[in-house]
RNA sequence: ACCCGGGUGGUGGAACAGGUAGACACGCAGGACUUAAAAUCCUGUUCGCCGAAAAAGCGAGUACGGGUUCGAUUCCCGUCCCGGGUACCA
């Protein structure tokens, strides 16, 4: 009887099935566990090898502790709707309701492939009308709060009216415009729209204007990522900024208490860190600068600034290129370098100019004046500076600011010295610490203490005022999209009129082309009927779907609430949410910041959604190249290849080739000329009667020919190996790239456990006898391991615990019952086929799911003595057996009689013995 | 450019609170079983030096350069390289 994975595997997973042994129900006297998964888009190109590792991750500890008597929420689903779907749609006419649900069946077939334990009645999918209704019913109670800032917290909007009605918003500051100021009476006087447009600028999901990737050629807004260098990443074709009206989620006034929330939980430190630079809040102050130009316009430059102890050191200023007052600074002189230079930026994206790092920027002609000491300053514009951070103007100190020094240095602008030794004079120095110099009434003044004083007097004269600030921006909120969630508002007289709860889904209809309306407006402008109900033609953005998507699977199918409160209550926060960084301040927060609204509003019970969570690392293709010379059909093997890409003085190009048909780096050359018909008739010049690829870790992706798809290993090697083995590859947190070799190994051991229990001609070996101690020893030692191991999700470790344990209970002949049966248990959650079966065999009739983890008991493992390593002066010399209960006396003795110590020390006496119980021994000489 | 990770044998990785660097595997080399192969098992495997070999020993060694410490893969400072994110990919 030899280990016939194929067939066990199949046999399990269809008795799961029977027995819904997966079902999860939200009625359990035992305590709850949620364990959840980042929600995967269903790309066309399926289930690659990179996906399943979080996911076995979560289903082994959602075993784990199921063993553990907990009820275990287990779910998956998909993000159904994005771009790439409307861009397989426009390319091939395929609607992309219809490729998502065949991508959504493949991957569905691969997940079942590999034993996951996800209950499937809880399936959801955003692109579903019964979904996005809700997702629509949150837009609209985003759309109907306001965040009360008095209170911290979103409220309905019908308070806000009740409040200005009675006392205009003296008490309620319009963070869409500060600066609006009404009274009762004037209020009741707004005409409707007026009114509205107020409302807008209170809103949680409000609608502005917003700068977009416009593509005049391919009539459509563009992704930032699909603009490459200024042009259009399909096509070349050019790409400039367009102001288009947008949906925008009021996402800064919840900063404060995003930052608060991550207090309270479990993400890594690097995690917090990111999501706490995202927000970027800062304290400083906004300044007004008397501007001196040619015409005159411009009467005050108001600046943001978190050093105002800096000001005598402010030797320019620099304006973002987009601000309009560049027009109404320039001077007659410098304005044609001007108008250049902003062509120049237009074309430019906010990431390119943020990584570049040569300097550019010119100067306007117009002067600002210190309002201290009247001196004038140049005004620049340089691409350096954003509109959208503080007031889109900074006053630049050399000294100080790294950026400023260089755009200094670059343009000869002498650099005054405030900070006197502290500045080298060719290195800005940002230090807080130094006393201020040639800083007229600061003088002598620690910066610290400056910064109040300067802000002090700002305020007293009227010339500026403290400020906090935030980087993070109000998040855009809509598409020009077809295959995204319908904006549930209507447009009448230029007021939104959200849709009545009874009116929602707004069902996406179905459109003849994916092809943007006029002026970038979304696919769905095409439609007559949509227009004539005066619908938005807007979409929502692919993270609108995935905000609330962990709710949803509480309660999967209610038709009259999003998810009943009493499921809400019962599941609580995800315990362990796994997933990749590369959410960490896109999704994460949007998630985090709906979570906290629907709790404000009353509708669940707890404002942070994820209580703990786990980042995988991302597996990474390796990929694989030919060298073709160019123009020819033969191809040249890597090691004859020079490193400029010649051969013989030829070029080459090197292609992508698909790792499937190459073993290691030898290509297999039948399989490549059979792999594309152009290729047929190749021709090779091998080194060593092989031709070798050269290699490359990239993104794993299907475009480069190097993703593996986990059907191929789970049939080759089994469903419980593939898990093992993507587990034992190293850290889950850990990124690496994709290699089956290794994978034997993982192969081997199961066998090995296999027989263990069988033996081929005899069967079950298993027998009835009482274990020594020694196996208990052994048994025990691995209940420790893999509980910790799994409980601190390092589960490559614990692979490696299962291989020892293995190892010596074959060495030990163990084939008793009463151990391996405890084996079964703590292997089942990361190998469940292999475990089920030999739980059967062994005589068990119900399911290993349900059996309880073994308790470790710490008398099986105690242990007398220890073997110490005994180090002279931090090398180690020596090992000596001592008693773990040894005083430091007694260890001192028994060193210095040892043979070997003793010819170390050559008769001198250590000035120091350090005895770490249980660790080492450290003689100082 | 900025923010966050990572860098340990030929390879994946281990070392959990600063205490024997290289667990467990892969690969490779040698051997056993076999007509042969597969499967399985056994031995060795960081590098260098010493040595016919084995045993034993010595020295170096965790990207690089410094520092703290009796002791650093682990903590601190600086540098280089690779990956993720930077707001419309998901």
């Amino acid at each position: 009887m030899e280990y016939s994975f194929r067939q066990i595997e199949k046999k399990w997973q269809e008795h799961w099935k029977k027995t819904n042994a997966y079902k999860v129900s939200n009625d359990s006297t035992k305590p709850k566990c949620y364990v959840l998964d980042m929600f995967p888009y269903p790309s066309g190109a399926g289930l690659h090898v990179g996906h399943p590792l979080g996911y076995i991750a979560s289903d082994i500890y959602s075993r784990f502790r199921r063993l553990k008597g907990f009820n275990v929420l287990h779910p998956m689903g998909y993000d159904a709707f994005g771009l790439p779907a409307e861009q397989y749609a426009i390319e091939h006419g395929v609607h992309p309701a219809v490729s998502t649900e065949q991508n959504i069946a493949t991957f569905r077939r691969q997940l079942d492939n590999i034993g996951f334990s996800f209950d499937w009645d809880r399936e959801v999918r955003t692109s579903d009308p019964k979904y996005y209704k809700w997702t629509q019913w949150i837009f609209l109670q985003l759309f109907r709060s306001f965040f009360n800032r008095h209170t911290g917290k979103a409220e309905p909007i019908s308070g806000l009216v009740a409040t200005f009605e009675k006392e205009g918003n003296s008490s309620h500051i319009c963070p869409g415009n500060p600066t609006l100021k009404f009274s009762a009476g004037e209020w009741s006087a707004f005409d409707k729209k007026r009114k509205e447009d107020i409302l807008m600028d209170y809103r949680l999901t409000y609608c502005g204007f917003g700068e977009v990737n416009w593509c005049e050629a391919l009539g459509t807004v563009l992704a930032n990522d699909e603009v490459v260098n200024g042009v259009s990443e399909r096509g070349g074709f050019p790409v400039v900024k367009k102001k288009l009206r947008q949906w925008y989620l009021r996402i800064t006034e919840y900063a404060d208490r995003l930052l608060e929330g991550l207090e309270k939980v479990e993400f890594s430190d690097s995690m917090k860190e990111m999501q706490t630079n995202w927000i970027g809040k800062s304290h400083g102050a906004e300044m007004d600068f008397k501007v001196k130009s040619e015409k005159g316009i411009v009467k005050n430059l108001r600046v943001y600034t978190t050093r105002p102890d800096t000001i005598f050191g402010v030797d320019f200023m620099v304006i973002a290129p987009e601000l309009e007052i560049v027009e109404d600074l320039k001077s007659a002189e410098h304005g044609p370098a001007v108008d250049a230079y902003l062509e120049y930026v237009k074309s430019r994206s906010e990431r390119e100019r943020m990584a570049e790092k040569k300097i550019s920027g010119v100067f306007t002609g117009a002067y600002a004046l210190n309002p201290f000491s009247g001196r004038e300053i140049p005004i620049w514009t340089s691409e350096y500076v954003l509109a959208g951070y503080g007031t889109g103007a900074i006053m630049a100190v050399p000294c100080g600011d790294e950026r400023d020094h260089k755009f200094a240095e670059h343009f000869g602008i002498p650099i005054t010295n405030i900070i006197g030794s502290h500045y080298n004079g060719s290195e800005a120095n940002s230090t807080k610490d130094a006393i201020l110099e040639h800083s007229d009434f600061l003088n002598g003044m620690p910066m610290r203490k400056a910064m109040d004083v300067v802000v002090d007097k700002i305020e007293a004269d009227g010339t500026g005022k403290r400020k906090v600030n935030y980087k993070m921006r109000d998040a855009a909120f809509s598409r020009q999209r077809y295959w995204g969630e319908p904006i549930p508002v209507k447009w009448q007289d230029g007021v939104a009129e959200p849709l009545a709860d009874g009116d929602l889904p707004l069902e996406l209809p179905f459109v003849e082309s994916y092809r943007p309306g006029p002026e970038g407006e979304g696919p769905l402008s095409n439609i007559p009927e949509w227009v004539a109900r005066e619908l938005e033609t807007n979409t929502m953005p692919g993270y609108a779907g995935s905000s609330w998507y962990f709710l949803r699977y509480m309660d999967p199918h209610n038709e009259t609430a999003f998810c009943d409160r009493k499921a809400s209550d019962y599941w609580g926060q995800v315990d362990l949410y796994i997933g990749g960084t590369e959410h960490a301040v896109g999704h994460l927060l949007y998630s985090r910041m709906w979570t906290k609204v629907l709790f404000d509003l009353g509708h669940i019970g707890h404002d942070e959604p994820y209580r703990k969570l786990v980042n995988q690392g991302m597996i990474q293709g390796s990929s694989r190249f030919v060298y073709r010379i160019t123009g020819t059909n033969t191809f040249v093997s890597k090691g004859l290849a020079q490193a400029d890409e010649t051969y013989e003085g030829q070029k080459l190009d090197k292609l992508h080739v698909d790792v499937n048909i190459v073993d290691g780096y030898e290509l297999d050359i039948t399989a490549f000329r059979a792999w594309r018909p152009d290729y047929n008739t190749a021709e090779f010049i091998l080194e060593d009667d092989k031709y070798l690829c050269g290699s490359e870790v990239e993104k794993m992706s299907k475009s480069k020919f190097n993703t593996v798809n986990p059907d191929h290993i789970v049939d080759r090697y089994g469903a419980d190996t593939f898990r093992m083995y993507e587990m034992f590859l190293g850290p889950v947190e850990l990124s690496k790239p994709w290699d089956t070799k290794g994978i034997e190994g993982v192969h081997r051991f199961l066998k090995k456990m296999w027989r263990l229990f069988v033996d081929e001609q005899k069967g079950s070996i298993v027998t009835n006898d009482a274990p020594t101690p020694e196996e208990l020893k052994v048994l025990h030692r691995a209940v420790r391991k893999i509980e910790e191991d799994t409980e601190r999700f390092s589960f490559n470790t614990g692979v490696s615990s299962f291989m020892i344990c293995v190892n010596e209970l074959t060495d030990l002949k163990c084939h008793k019952k009463a151990i391996l049966e405890q084996v079964l248990i703590l292997i089942t959650p990361y190998a469940p086929h292999i475990s089920e079966e030999l739980w059967q065999l062994v005589g068990n009739s119900g399911s290993i799911l349900d059996a309880a983890f073994p308790v470790f008991e710490e008398k099986y493992v105690k242990e007398s003595s220890k073997t110490y390593p005994v180090a002279i002066n931090g090398k180690t010399r020596a090992e000596i057996n001592i008693a773990l209960d040894a005083t430091q006396q007694q260890v001192e003795e028994i060193v210095l009689a040892d043979v070997a110590i003793a010819k170390w020390l050559e008769g001198k006496s250590p000035k120091k013995v350090i005895y770490v119980k249980n660790k080492m021994i450290n003689l100082v000489v």
